[in-house]
Formats: structure tokens, C-alpha cells, sequence
RNA sequence: GUGGGCGUAGCUCAAACGGUUAGAGCGUCUGGUUGUGGCCCAGAAGGCUGGGGGUUCAAGUCCCCUCGCUCACCCCA
């Protein structure tokens, strides 16, 4: 049997209400504050994601699903959502709408990885990115409006972790203060860290190795390195913040995975989060536009995992029942009446009546019972007796009397019958 | 990429020491006298015991390999 690729999943009808629920509360947060739906190809071309990722990321070393094409080019599968999102802000000339131009966006992410729980080859995001603005209204923004979605979701106690990165005239003497801070102890450093040590010190922050996190207690800060406009903007933020009762909580330690990230960083966590310990996270990205070859266009936003969020939705226990949507099942007793059910099915779609058609001629009993599992209100019988008569059987299914309505106005009847016991 | 646990029907699980024809519940389908649902009852369908190799008179059971699932490391959403 061929089987689904390693680390995807098949998503069946029965998580689909809470996928809905997901979604649909997302898309109404985005639109109660203007921000607008966009989406890009699942394809793109890998400098793409090879430029703004970073070098030293291990999305970069090792994750991508990157494949050369008929025509030769080196194509890679959506590998994160911010970098197609600014290429296509800048490829579709968006800077000529009033700024910030609001954009989200529910998307497929494709990672070559490991599977374990809550991480997946394919998995999905909710995204949002706000373009062309860099004040620290726009990042309250996005990340109020990621943990309203979390809110009107009923997840209330995943907690938010913030940091700023500063920007990139002052990385370098970050950068060179953890070194020294790092080398005199890189003994006492898992291999990992040491190797970041060259390659991307920042990243030993990270690290949930503990010992290597009792030494990052004493590291230092970038808050301490940042400069005055990057400490203006993140001072902002926090007085934004807590205008809004957004709790957060400042984490010295949080980086992020993707190397374009400067001045604000966050992360949606949840209590006792085991491995995967993110639901959601973003920043501010002012340089990404510059490194795909684009004018300067600063940027903020977030990405959040559906199925991440689905499980803190499960540890919550707010999962949603999928609702009834089937109105009338018609029932075709003979093989004559097959037609005519279809018929009279078409019917009552047209007047918006949801109705599920018995494909083959079976006994009452046996249609009944299928159409008391599919929870529709009332069933139609359509037997060789009503269809020389012109009439139909209707049977609502609540235990009411059976009654017989004429074909021609059977539409109108069975919309009443269903107004009626609604 | 590294390590642990686990693979028996669509699902949840049985099958003592290796020993006849691998079972049950749920679900599915059909029926329970003439054309009437849910509950109940009966019957049926549904398995190369993940795959391959080995040991043995005999393997779902023991050994090896492999694939898959799962959890953790790592990484991230």
C-alpha cells in the first residue's frame, strides 16, 4: 500500500470543525483590524529562502525541500512564511497603498525534519505581516492581534516572551561580547554551542542544553547593547503593551531561528510545554526587503503552527463538534423513484435546503436509519405508491406524524416543516 | 542526524510455556414477514499478524534486517 510521505497528515472530517474554528477566528481578528489576505506559491525560488533565512540556521543547513526543475532552476517548497510574503510585497509594488499595508495568510510550510509530536514535514501557519511602518505601534499591533486570536480561541495561558535584538550597527559588538564572554568557558559548551561559537553566537542563547543555559544566565544582554532609537522603539512597546494588558515577560535568552529578525522578537509559550515549546512567534524584519535586492522596507509579523495551536486547543479541552448540516434526506424506494429523488434533491438545494440524496433503491427501514445518522430534520420518501400520485411521503424525524405533500408544492411544505421545528 | 518505545480487522485491544482454522467490543453492511429510523436482536463482510530473511517438526509469539508509527534529543511553528 503506498502510504503518505513521512511527517504529513491527512486531515479527516472530524478535526475539520476545530481546524475551522482555528482559522475562521484568526481571519475575523485580521479582519477587525484591517489587515487583508494574501498567498503566495507553495513553490519559490531558493535563493529566496537561502538569502533571508541565514547561513547558520539549521532551516537553511538541513530543512529545506529544495528540488532543480525541468528548466534547471533550484526551486524550494514554502520553507517559512515572512520572506514570500515581502517578495511578493515588493515583486507586486505594494508600497504604493497606504502604509502599512496589513497582510495575513493561512499556509502550508514545508520543513525537512524529524517528525515528533507537534512537528511535522508539512504543517500549517496562521501569518500575519505589517509592511512599510516602523513604529512600535505596528508591533503591539501584530502582536496584539496574535494574542487576541489566542484569546477569542480560549487559550489564556500561553505566555509572551519578548526580547529585542537591536539593529545591525550594533549586532557586531553584541556579537563580539558573548564570544568573550563564550570562549573562556567553551569547555563547559555542548559541541553545538561551541560550534556557534563562529558561526552564530546568538544562537547559543537558545540553547536548552543546562548546562550551557546556567552559563547564558550570566551572558550578556543585547537589551544592554542596543541603540538609542532600537531601546526608543523597545521601551515604546512595553508602555504600548501594557496599555493593552498584554502580559509579557522580557527573555534576555529568546532569539529566534531565522537570522533576518532585528530589534523585536517574541514567542507565544505555553505552560509545561515539553519539546515544542513555541505556539506562535515573529519580529520585526526592516532588513529582509534589502536582502532579496528590494528597496528598504520595514516589516513585522508572525507566524503560529494551526496544528500547535490545535494542541494547546485539545490541552484545553476546547475542541469544537462538528455541526449539523444536512436538513432532508430523500429516499428512493424503488429503482424507478432514483431520478425523481435526485430531481426533487436538486430542487430543494436551489431553495437552499441541504439535502443528502439516497443513491440506490433500498427499504424504508434501511433509508431511514441512514438518514437518521446523517441528523438530517426530516426524511423525503419517493416510492413507486407517491410517485403515481404525484406526491411525496414527508417524515420528519423528531417522531411527528408522517405526512403527504404534492410534488409541486413540496418545496414550500418541507421549508415550512423545517422552519417550524428548528 | 542521534537515542528509547511500539507495529495483530477501519478503531480500541485479546490470543499461557512457540502448538490446530488468529478472537472480542465498537464501527460498517444486511436482515428481524406486506413500505418506516434511533434502542434491542441476528447474520455477514472485513487480517499475507507492516515487509523480508533466519531458527524450529511448528512462529503473531524467538533472532536479524528493513519500513512505518511514536516519544525524546536537536531544531522550530
Amino acid at each position: 500500500m503506498i502510504q503518505r510521505p513521512r511527517g504529513t497528515a491527512d486531515r479527516l472530517p472530524a478535526v475539520a470543525a476545530t481546524w475551522r474554528l482555528v482559522t475562521d477566528t484568526f481571519q475575523r481578528q485580521c479582519e477587525l483590524r484591517g489587515f487583508a489576505p494574501i498567498s503566495t506559491p507553495t513553490i519559490e525560488r531558493s535563493e529566496l529562502f537561502t538569502r533571508t533565512t541565514g547561513d547558520a540556521t539549521d532551516l537553511a543547513q538541513k530543512e529545506m525541500y529544495s528540488f532543480e526543475d525541468r528548466g534547471g532552476d533550484s526551486l524550494t517548497l514554502r520553507s517559512e512564511g515572512t520572506a514570500p510574503v515581502v517578495r511578493a510585497y515588493v515583486q507586486n509594488g505594494l508600497h504604493n497603498l497606504p502604509q502599512p499595508v496589513k497582510l495575513y495568510y493561512v499556509t502550508s510550510i514545508f520543513r525537512y525534519d524529524r517528525p515528533q509530536a507537534g512537528r511535522y514535514r508539512e504543517h500549517h501557519q496562521i501569518g500575519a505581516e505589517a509592511l512599510g511602518d516602523s513604529s512600535p505601534a505596528v508591533d503591539a499591533e501584530v502582536i496584539d492581534l496574535l494574542w487576541s486570536t489566542y484569546r477569542s480561541l480560549g487559550i489564556d495561558d500561553v505566555t509572551l516572551e519578548l526580547n529585542s535584538l537591536g539593529d545591525p550597527d550594533t549586532r557586531p559588538a553584541y556579537r563580539r561580547a558573548l564570544v568573550d564572554y563564550f570562549t573562556p568557558l567553551a569547555e563547559r559548551l555542548d559541541f553545538d554551542s561551541r560550534e556557534r561559537l563562529t558561526s552564530n553566537p546568538l544562537r547559543i542563547l537558545d540553547s536548552k542544553n543546562p548546562a550551557v543555559a546556567d552559563l547564558c544566565a550570566d551572558a550578556p544582554r543585547s537589551l544592554d547593547f542596543l541603540g538609542e532609537s532600537a531601546r526608543a522603539h523597545f521601551d515604546a512597546l512595553q508602555v504600548l503593551l501594557e496599555s493593552l494588558e498584554i502580559p509579557f515577560a522580557i527573555n534576555h535568552r529568546l532569539v529566534r531561528g531565522l537570522d533576518y529578525y532585528n530589534r523585536t522578537v517574541f514567542e507565544f509559550v505555553p505552560p509545561d510545554a515539553g519539546s515544542q515549546s513555541t505556539v506562535g512567534g515573529g519580529g520585526r524584519y526592516d532588513y529582509l526587503a534589502e536582502l532579496i535586492g528590494a528597496n528598504h522596507v520595514p516589516g513585522v509579523g508572525f507566524g503560529s503552527g494551526i496544528e500547535r495551536v490545535l494542541l494547546n486547543l485539545e490541552r484545553c479541552g476546547l475542541t469544537a463538534r462538528a455541526s449539523r448540516t444536512i436538513d432532508a434526506y430523500v429516499a428512493p424506494l424503488a429503482e424507478a423513484a432514483v431520478a425523481d429523488a435526485m430531481r426533487l434533491a436538486r430542487h430543494l438545494r436551489q431553495a437552499g435546503v441541504a439535502v443528502e440524496c439516497g443513491f440506490r433503491a433500498a427499504s424504508p427501514r434501511s433509508h431511514l436509519r441512514r438518514a437518521s445518522r446523517s441528523q438530517a430534520r426530516v426524511a423525503l420518501l419517493l416510492g413507486t405508491r407517491e410517485i403515481e400520485r404525484g406526491v411525496v411521503a414527508l417524515k420528519p424525524l423528531n417522531g411527528a406524524a408522517q405526512v403527504e405533500v404534492r410534488r409541486a408544492d413540496a418545496v414550500t411544505q418541507i421549508q415550512a416543516v423545517l422552519a417550524g421545528d428548528s
